[in-house]
DNA sequence: TGTATCCGATACACGGGTGTATCGAAAGGG
DNA sequence: CCCTTTCGATACACCCGTGTATCGGATACA
């Protein structure tokens, strides 16, 4: 298993990261499925060997890219929730994230795609499961943490009904952005959606 | 402008509604953007020319499959909503909308490949978002009849508000459902996020 | 039933993408 | 500084899907 070469190349993670990179952009622009191999490579420079040599196929290549990405942003969401003393207040993490987030609409088109291959395919659609239980857990974990300063509505259950109902607002509040491109507009949307949510009663940041 | 047929023929109507059939079957199996022509044709029964001689493009069939079911589902939730008089409870038509939505997984794998589409389309995307705000108006409509029964969390704003939020839960709650594939938990579970979002406080159906 | 019209099947030419095999050149160890 | 190893470019054979033009059978109307 795992014929490794004997030296760990050097260039070779060079043009490996222009490929991935030169894939974003064609999978942003056409979307995965309209996309050859021929176009990513041209994109990145390469001639079609430099894509064989590192890919066997263009799903390998998909996963790689949405698997890079996808935990970079995952660190940055990470981060934006493990910042300031375990316990201020949710509205101040939501401010935080909702920064984070929905902050590229390229990105949000590819991802949309790998969630489209991914309900095609079990495997691809078990890796992508197991990542948003991780991102799941983590907004739980916030959240118990966040218990005594702002009290959550019973009506989700525990954290964890909590933490789920926040990733389907962002998924819901997705689909939107994809259409109308509003990307300001879904910030305060998502806003207003979490603190209903999350907020008992909610009371409304915009009823000034 | 609009080249008529003189007749207005008959078994066209039959060999293009048979195209349509078997491009949703192909379209949800292999996700448009990886369905060919020749394929739909096969599935159908028919050679190529009988595509050629009802559309112009697989976009174009695309967008007649869409509309076409959008239109039945559509027809299904005002109907859903406009039951019973004009003044019932949030909680049965959210019931009974949810029984509705949700049924058949490959219209949700056929319609998000559309949402994917029509994010990369300017005027798929309008058609779409012309779809959706109808959906939010009928949505709206159906909660203004029910104010003073069942009174709304401020939290949204006014009914339009809620009525996006409705959407927006549908929306996400679609998305995890084309991951896991699990129906009847989505069903709960969206039930259960629209009364937190709809219901003051959202008195949790399940802490009986 | 005859007949003008329509519809879909067939044939053809073409472009483009795929995967593999081979080779020259770069890279890094000794 | 040489020399082995690795990487990516080039060339080749191939398949598949497209779009168009043409034709024969089906269809609807008189």
């Amino acid at each position: 298993m795992e014929q490794a070469p004997r030296r760990v190349t050097r260039r070779r993670v060079r043009t490996r990261a222009r490929l991935l990179d030169a894939a974003f952009e064609v999978f942003a622009a056409k979307g995965f499925g309209r996309v050859s191999i021929e176009e990513i490579c041209e994109a990145a420079g390469f001639s079609r060997g430099a894509f064989y040599s590192n890919f066997a196929t263009l799903d390998e290549l998909f996963f790689a890219l949405y698997q890079e990405r996808a935990d970079v942003i995952a660190a940055q969401v990470a981060d934006a929730l493990a910042q300031e003393g375990p316990g201020l207040d949710v509205p101040a993490s939501v401010d935080r994230v909702t920064e984070v987030l929905l902050l590229d609409v390229d990105w949000l088109l590819v991802k949309t795609d790998f969630l489209v291959h991914a309900a095609r395919d079990p495997d691809v659609a078990r890796a992508l499961l197991g990542h948003r239980a991780r991102l799941r857990e983590a907004i739980a974990d916030r959240l118990s943490r966040a218990r005594g300063h702002t009290e959550l509505p019973a009506a989700l259950g525990d954290v964890r009904g909590a933490a789920h109902a926040v990733v389907a607002a962002y998924d819901g509040v997705t689909t939107q952005l994809l259409l109308d491109k509003d990307v300001e507009g879904a910030r305060v949307w998502l806003k207003q959606l979490l603190t209903a949510l999350l907020t008992d009663g909610g009371s409304s940041p915009s009823t000034h």
